[in-house]
Order: structure tokens, then sequence, then C-alpha cells
DNA sequence: CGAGAGTCCTGAAGGC
DNA sequence: TGCCTTCAGGACTCTC
């Protein structure tokens, strides 16, 4: 499933590919995904170029200008999406669940490949990347925004637990159920513990965690930049080296206690019950 | 406003 | 072997 560190190497992976390039096509094989895919989006998209494409959360904003007609392609990855660079060849083998093709002027094929189509392709009209699903969003993790007396301070009252107060998108984007329990574990905090319940002291040690593991995410990333969005074989998301995460049962790599699992707001939590208090 | 449940979907895993 | 059931998971949306 694709978290934060996936959605930032996908990016810097496409960036090589399509910056400068002009869009000459774009194929929509299926239109039903989290949202309908607009059905203006392929005439929108051709004949623009690609300008840049940045982040924010685990969306993706592809610039594309055309003068008046620009705007911006805003991508989401869902739990089973990728996007691929194909060349000409490799792009003419289609398969059941690649859903969109967005076709270069240099011949590549960046191909949209989504089983559960729980990702999301829409268009933002105009030179500014204003669109409901971006307004309400937090801070970035690796932001200077993301710090631990505003974290403090947004819990305060909150009964919900940590772990699903870090998952909340509007407190912070990014950090996805793998990622919260390794967070957690890090910072050796109890992931049932009330949001509203924890000292500053503590909200500095998760900051902390959660940019620890994202950039150890990241850091593995990209040393598989190259396979990830390479052309050949499946964008495999990266190989975590978990310490509770779906370890159930197993020591806890830190003091050996059996790894605990329990359900947080329909959502897995793994965590150490000795460790994390 | 916050909390908790519901929703979309497919492939993998488990049961018999 | 094969069919059927269950479940995971991002994050928005709805209900209370």
């Amino acid at each position: 499933m694709p978290e934060l560190p996936e959605v930032e190497t996908t990016r810097l992976g496409l960036l090589e590919t399509v910056v400068g390039q002009r869009i000459s096509e774009v194929v929509v094989r299926e239109h039903r995904l989290r949202w309908p895919v607009p059905m203006d989006l392929a005439r929108n998209m051709r004949n623009s170029t690609i300008e840049t494409i940045s982040r924010r959360g685990k969306y993706l904003l592809w610039r594309c200008e055309k003068g008046e007609a620009g705007g911006f392609l805003l991508s989401h990855l869902g739990m089973s999406g990728s996007l691929r660079s194909l060349s000409p060849a490799d792009g003419k083998s289609v398969n059941r669940h690649d859903h969109i093709d967005i076709r270069l002027g240099s011949g590549q094929i960046i191909r949209y490949t989504d089983p559960r189509r729980f990702g999301a392709m829409l268009w933002i009209a105009g030179r500014q990347p204003e669109h409901p699903l971006l307004e309400t969003l937090g801070p970035e993790p690796l932001s200077a925004e993301f710090a631990a007396p505003r974290l403090y301070q947004a819990s305060r009252g909150r009964t919900a637990s940590v772990k699903e107060f870090i998952m909340n998108s509007r407190v912070v984007v990014g950090v996805g159920n793998i990622y919260a329990s390794e967070s957690l574990h890090r910072a050796k905090i109890h992931p049932a513990r009330p949001a509203g319940r924890i000292s500053l002291l503590r909200y500095e040690m998760l900051v902390s965690a959660i940019r620890e593991t994202l950039n150890s995410a990241l850091r593995a990333g990209g040393s598989s930049l190259r396979n990830y969005v390479k052309a050949d074989g499946d964008a495999g998301y990266f190989q975590i080296y978990a310490f509770v995460y779906d370890r159930e049962g197993l020591p806890c790599r830190t003091c050996s206690t059996p790894i605990r699992s329990i359900v947080q707001g329909q959502r897995s939590t793994f965590f150490c019950p000795v460790c994390q208090h």
C-alpha cells in the first residue's frame, strides 16, 4: 500500500520522465475510481505541457500548462495504485487493471494501474491548485509546521486514541496504518492512549519518531527508485523493516515480548505491550 | 465539532 | 482441487 515515502519516490521517478513533456494523448479505459474520472480529463490534459509534479500529503499535483486552458491533474494512488513509465513497445500490452495511459511527446507512456480502484484522477482548472480535497489537510510531516506544540494543542480534549489521531489527515498528512504503528513503537507510546492525555514531551518524541520512520523509508526508497518506476514488473512497494507491523505473536525486536494486535477505527494496530505505555 | 461506522473494490488467505 | 467466505486497507462521507 503506497504510503507517503512510496508516493514521494513515485513523484521523483516521474519527474525525470515527464517534466517539459507535451501530453499527446490521454486514454481512460476505466472511469470508475474513488470518484468518477472526469469525462473531460483527457481533453483538458491533451496538448498541455507538464511543468512539474508536486505533492501534498499522498496527493500528486501535475501542473499541465496550456495557457488559459491549463490546470492540474490531481492524482492519488489509493491503496493499490501505481504509476509507471513504459516504452512505446511495452505500452502495447494492456492488462485488466491498467486504467489510464498518459502518452508523452517522447513516446513514453505513464500508466496508472489500480486493481482496487481506491485511487483518484481528477482535474483542477486554472493556475491555482485549489480543491476541496486539499483544503482541510494538516501539515506535511517532514515540514517545520509539523511541530509538537501544535499537535499537543490540537489534541487537548480529544478522546480518540493517539493512533487514530495521527492517522487523521487534518492533524498531519501522510501517516498511514503501517507507519502509525511503527512510529508509536519508536516513540514508546501505547496506541490506545487517548490523544488528549499525552504530554507535550511525549508529543516531541512522537514527532521525531514519525519523521525518522518516514525518512528511513524514503532513504530505502531512494535506493530502489529505478526499480520502482521502471517499466518491467510490478511497482513493488518498499519492504520496510517492521518492528511491529504484521508481527502479531512474534517477539518484539527490542524486548522479545510477543507483539500484540488490536483493532482501532476498523484498522489493525500492532504494538509491544511492554515497550509501549 | 468529535467520534464512530459505512463505503468503495479486488486479491489473497483461510475453511471445508 | 475448488468453491465460498472473510478480510485488509486510504480516506472521504454520513450519522448521531
